[in-house]
DNA sequence: GGTTCCCGTTAAGAAAATGTCAAGATTATC
DNA sequence: GATAATCTTGACATTTTCTTAACGGGAACC
């Protein structure tokens, strides 16, 4: 089952789409706004994402980049404008394709089906293993030497941030950002205690962690 | 130099491919029939494919499969077909975009970008290196010969400075402004401190400073 | 030869960031 | 609606980093 994201703001056309995909096998989730988007993106990583670019809050290039700061998924735009300044703008943002309203249901899944392709090799790799836990994060599993661990919502969130961007430093904003949204960048209480709770989970010595390192005023890193 | 194949049997469109793209820096081949284009391409495999449906000797689509049969470049289709069910069959052949005649160059480019973009294979990171060391700006990591190096964030934040201007001299004031802001633009103790601290961990031999040069009364300068 | 200026080095105290813990608040689950 | 799980919040000890000041060396200049 493919996880697809729809982002617009006319709740008629997000029905239709929530019909129609999910009558074609995907499972549906839909935001009326940019920032709900990068929310429930975050909260909830999609395969691929069809985004409106008229939206109330933001513009929609704005939200192709936040995606395309941890995501890799497939975007096809929709807009109603045609120039080519718009089309070539929001490509080179990162999305994938355009298709310009109005169009048909049927085209746009056949772009879909063409960008799911393309993607299925993978960039991302659905394990990551260490040599003291082991990441599925398709399964939503973590392994050790010990057996499988539980993990809390929250620290599911946190692990995947870290582990999609190996030996990358991510800054506390980023992390705050994605996990519990824009309004908390400055909590980094909540950093700390997290992290500690999934050190103690999955590093050999949570006193002298290997894996999930701090980076002091600056962030976290995840090395596998 | 990314090779990119052209189909289309207008000669008038084919010149000005071969203009535009060869100006962008991509290296064109064309043809003018499916039959050449096959043949030219298992002669000479390229990096992506433009082709346009209305071919001469057989139909566009069974270029698409043709080409699929053994290679996974991106194939962007052109046609003056407006229909959803050609769109689909050539998406569904195994194309990767379709766009309607007439187009604009830009977006075609734009288009050509997204699918390379998606097509390679790994998004190589910009990173510096000198003989000493490695920088990698995105993930914030430094590597010497020794392995890893750790550094402060007020380290950091003045090797990006200097590093984002290669053999350019910066001023004292420039540093200082950009670390610590104007108000300590007179605080050159800091810079001592710190470009000392930043020269232990990666030059070869910090009391020679190869790479992080000191301008004496101006400023300080790096150099790959 | 001495003075001055600029720079590199060092170390100690101040400041800031982090790890840890536990209790209360919130949310999920049955 | 009760219970369990999870999250938030605040306090404190610890670690890391930054600032600050002092000292010495080398080059330019008188």
């Amino acid at each position: 089952m493919t996880d697809v994201l729809v982002v617009d703001d006319d709740r008629q056309l997000l029905r239709a789409f929530r019909i129609n995909l999910s009558a074609r096998g995907y499972r549906v989730v839909t935001a009326a706004d940019g920032a709900t988007a990068l929310a429930v993106a975050s909260r909830h990583p999609p395969e691929l994402v069809v985004l409106d670019l008229g939206l109330p809050d933001m513009h929609g290039v704005t939200v192709v980049e936040g995606l395309r700061g941890w995501s890799s998924a497939p975007i096809i735009v929709l807009s109603a404008r045609h120039t080519e300044a718009d089309k070539v703008d929001a490509l080179d943002a990162g999305a994938d394709d355009y298709v310009t309203k109005p169009f048909g249901m049927d085209e746009l899944l056949a772009r879909m089906r063409a960008a799911l392709r393309r993607s299925a090799p993978a960039p991302d790799r659905p394990v990551v293993t260490t040599d003291a836990f082991t990441v599925d994060l398709a399964a939503k599993r973590v392994t050790t030497p010990a057996g499988t661990v539980r993990l809390t919502p929250t620290e599911w969130q946190l692990l995947e941030v870290l582990v999609r961007q190996p030996d990358r430093l991510v800054p506390h904003r980023n992390l705050l950002r994605e996990v519990w949204g824009p309004a908390y960048e400055t909590e980094t209480n909540y950093l700390r205690v997290h992290l500690a709770n999934l050190r103690r989970k999955l590093e050999r010595d949570p006193a002298r962690p290997r894996h999930l390192v701090t980076e002091p005023g600056i962030g976290y890193r995840f090395m596998p």
